[in-house]
RNA sequence: UGGGCGAUCGUCUAAUGGUAGGACAGUGCCCUUUGGAGGCACUUGUCUAGGUUCGAAUCCUAGUCGCCCAGCCA
């Protein structure tokens, strides 16, 4: 999992682990012996419907790492309790995306699994006169249940004798009673000013196939009957989850304690938030259903197989999960965070390479017609055990059009008219003349060359303000590039008017595609998902769509650029 | 206007009644064959009002603000 090629261990400063409030809990609860001699038990419980997002990569950092922490072990368990939105494309990503995240887990479970077993003990409920069944619509039940304000009131069926309420819910499991004509129902109390605890629906009739379970139920329990149970069979000692299930934990206990089974506990914590990103699995379905964006691993997605394809890497997520911390708060971290990650991790693994991504010909007029030759390259000056590479180089080359002024302005140490810079690890050139087309566009630079600077250095010690990178024309590949902004235009993407909706704060550039560019030779050889520093660019990575004619490089992110910073305070 | 949860630099997060610290972002300088990386320095914070205490970010009271809950979704 770690680069192969470095060798230095972690430092002992990046294993101290920031404290947080469930790690202190963990802590109390084995210290006063809690759940015995039990070791700590978590799972990680995603309802197949959707892909895992970032927001899910803190969920399962948090369950698989502080379990670990503890010698404990961890669950992947399928909430799969809703065969209308779940489907096995799911379930398969899922669990490719957990793997990837650097994860294992202890048993795989579902809680389709548990639909014998959570039926039995319904009917234990039923006959401890805790459950019944009941006739009401969807709508007289809402009607029912009052407000937030006021109190619920019984409905007409709550006082059906245990014999009628056993025989209506064995006749609802054989599939007699079409969708929604009757549901089970926890008897608990209608005036609760708690409204989870209004008599809660435990089943309702859903004729539909499971993706595992075919057509066998035609019954399908609730979240809350099913939750705090599936965690006790696997006897899940501390149960994380996010904060908007903390009106459900009287809920979770109240079934536990009602059936006297293993006490598993419910902690909530804060979900992950970060600028810029949606983070509603629902949401992201839309954008995928709704074709605005080009599949759930789309690397504009928040999702993660959207940054993997973009090129981020498991390891930079987990640091940026763990130093994001962990709460009961409701914030939203800024997206700068994670890509400072992202970055620190490939700046020190990430192959270097030069792609010149707008080209502009240059040609050095007193370098030998014809000639060419190999200059040896870094592979990453981070890690000199990377090696070198050879480049080679001759008297037709491109540059970043940006790297060229005609009229340079104020700090602007890179080529124009007279000025000397270096071609990186090659020569010294000076710029002489330009070329313009008739509508006055710059379209090839003249210069001359310092034949005695080879390497990149002159031997009188002369020094230049800039370093540039280049490829040579006749040795240059192309390929497409993908260049990614951020999918929405707000910090906030729900930020927006009354009626409107997300769509509304869609980013219309977050893709563009260059196919003009111009890439060293020794690119040819990227396989997918192999990273690179095109340098003074960014972070890319060659994406699937690739094909040995057709090669697609997705830009990661862009290198900070502090010129441009400089730019536009001197244009102010 | 019921119930629950929360409030510390711009952002995220530590400090568990005893020096308000770290990271990101920002600013300046140094260094640099990537205007990358790196180094150094700097700036900014305990929601408000009371109270308890030798001492309060921490405990108490009241207020303010924010988030969540009225699915036969999870």
């Amino acid at each position: 999992m770690t680069n192969p090629n470095t060798e230095s261990p972690e430092t002992p400063s990046q294993d101290a682990r920031t404290p947080n409030f469930l790690r202190d809990i963990i802590v109390e609860d084995l210290r006063t012996k809690k759940f015995g001699d039990a070791v700590v038990q978590t799972r990680f419980p995603p309802e197949p419907n959707g892909y895992l997002h970032i927001g899910h990569a803190k969920a399962i950092c948090l369950d698989f790492g502080l379990a670990d922490e503890f010698g404990g072990t961890t669950n992947l368990r399928f909430d799969d309790t809703n065969p209308e939105k779940e489907e096995q494309e799911y379930v398969d990503s899922i669990q490719a995306d957990v793997r990837w995240l650097g994860f294992d887990w202890e048993r795989l479970c579902y809680a389709s699994d548990y639909f014998p077993q959570l039926y039995a003990w319904a009917i234990k409920l039923i006959e401890a006169g805790k459950a019944y069944v009941d006739d009401l619509t969807a709508d007289e039940i809402r009607q029912h249940r009052g407000t937030l304000t006021e109190p619920g009131k019984n409905s007409p069926f709550r006082d059906r004798s245990v014999e009628e309420n056993l025989d209506l819910f064995k006749r609802m499991k054989q599939g007699e009673f079409p969708d929604g004509t009757r549901v089970l129902r926890a008897k608990i109390d209608m005036a609760s000013p708690n409204v989870n605890l209004r008599d809660p629906v435990m089943y309702r009739i859903l004729h539909a196939t499971h993706h595992r379970t075919g057509d066998e139920w035609c019954i399908y329990p609730m979240y809350d009957y099913a939750h705090g149970q599936s965690d006790s069979i696997e006897r899940v000692t501390h149960s994380m989850c996010t904060l908007e299930f903390t009106d459900h934990q009287p809920l979770y206990r109240w079934f536990i304690e009602n059936l006297g089974i293993f006490p598993s506990q419910q902690i909530e914590f804060d979900r992950l938030n970060i600028t810029y990103t949606l983070l509603s699995k629902r949401k992201l379905l839309q954008l995928v259903q709704e074709h605005h964006v080009h599949g759930w691993d789309d690397p504009r997605m928040p999702t993660l197989s959207a940054f993997r394809r973009r090129g981020f890497t498991p390891e930079a997520i987990r640091t940026f999960v763990s130093a994001t911390g962990v709460s009961r708060t409701n914030g939203s971290t800024d997206i700068e965070m994670l890509e400072y990650f992202q970055r620190d991790d490939l700046n020190r693994r990430a192959s270097r390479a030069m792609a010149v991504l707008n080209p502009l010909r240059l040609v050095i007029d007193n370098y030998p017609a014809g000639q060419t030759e190999f200059v040896e390259v870094a592979n990453n000056p981070e890690d000199p055990s990377a090696g070198t590479r050879q480049v080679p180089f001759s008297g037709e080359i491109y540059i970043e059009h940006d790297d060229f002024r005609e009229v340079p302005p104020p700090k602007y140490y890179r080529l124009s008219p007279g000025k000397e810079v270096r071609l990186r690890n090659a020569y010294f050139i000076t710029a002489q003349s330009v070329v313009k087309d008739a509508a006055g566009n710059i379209v090839e630079v003249h210069c001359t060359y310092d034949p005695a600077s080879r390497g990149g250095n002159s031997p009188d010690g002369r020094k230049v303000k800039s370093t540039m990178h280049w490829v040579s024309a006749v040795h240059a590949i192309s390929a497409e590039i993908r260049i990614y902004d951020k999918l929405f235009t707000k910090p906030d993407p729900n930020d927006h008017p009354e009626g409107g909706s997300v769509l509304d704060n869609l980013n219309p550039n977050s893709l563009e595609i260059l196919t003009t560019a111009k890439l060293e030779p020794s690119l040819a050889n990227a396989k997918p998902e192999n990273r690179f520093q095109f340098e003074r660019v960014g972070y890319f990575c060659l994406d699937p769509d690739s094909t040995p004619n057709n090669l697609v490089f997705n830009r990661t992110l862009p290198i900070k650029d502090s010129w441009a910073k400089i730019e536009k305070k001197v244009g102010a």
